[in-house]
DNA sequence: CCTAATGTCTCTAGCAACTATAGCTTCAAG
DNA sequence: CTTGAAGCTATAGTTGCTAGAGACATTAGG
């Protein structure tokens, strides 16, 4: 049996990120010790490194949620986690999609200003030139920064 | 002088989010009418534009407001500017990279699973196989126990 | 000119997915 | 047996918005 910290070393999940997991019912309430503190077997922690690897892909919590209910009958179809997985593919595509051209842009307005002045400055300039602007009015998802 | 909800059309800002910066000073307190109704003028607009295409870029909020307050003075080097630029893009770059793995793994992992069973599910195998996780956190002597 | 339908106002609370703080208790090493 | 690390709970903060309630302003139609 591990202690939080343990797992959480284990694991590569910070010890209250844990609690938090818990807490949002990803993870079942932990044993206890006699001392209250929550203990985990080796099979909590390989639910904790699926949670932690299925966030380093990107998946939500939610899609996490839905994968582990998947997870916990393994007599159903796959065709359920198979879609949760594509969903998730086609966001990670144009999420690609879209920073390959954020690069070019960026890449397009930083130049070497050797003491050049502001009034001058395209970065500056590229982010008010409003010609640049793909100029429909839709919102675009802008990735949470991890 | 355009009401909010003229200005958030036109810069493709929606109306909370623009008192939202008025809010948390990324844009001045705007000039109130005879009904204490915000007014904007094109500068205003302007502003707005370029928050609303740094937000596109990636850039945060934070970021934002160093490059606003750079361009304030615009008789500065922009040595500034670009540097915040060329951070920018340096992340771009490294999140780009991660979602190149990711896809490929995504990819591995998306398969027709015609009728196939949750127990031999790819999606779940994968999201739970240690071995195939890239970013090893685990410790020697954690990792010999297994 | 009146009314109805929008639009705007402030304020508060909520979202994801954590992270941090405060003030305790418990545990393991020396 | 003592000390310091690690654990506990509970609450609040983070980023960048978004949504709701209830009240006032403005505008278009009749």
């Amino acid at each position: 049996m591990l202690t939080i910290g343990k797992l959480g070393e284990a694991a590569g999940v910070k010890v209250p990120t844990i609690r938090y997991y818990e807490q949002i019912g990803l993870l079942p309430e932990a044993e206890r010790s006699a001392g209250n503190q929550r203990l985990y077997s080796r099979k909590a922690m390989e639910r904790l490194a699926f949670i932690r690897h299925a966030r380093d892909l990107g998946f939500t919590l939610e899609a996490i949620r839905d994968l582990l209910s998947l997870s916990d009958r393994p007599d159903q179809s796959c065709a359920a986690a198979d879609a949760i997985a594509k969903a998730q593919l086609a966001e990670v595509e144009s999420r690609l999609a879209r920073l390959t051209a954020l690069k070019a842009e960026l890449e397009r307005m930083v130049v070497q200003c050797a003491g050049g002045k502001i009034a001058d400055c395209r970065v500056i300039e590229v982010l008010g030139d409003h010609s640049l602007c793909a100029t429909d009015h839709r919102h675009p998802e802008i990735e949470a920064t991890q």
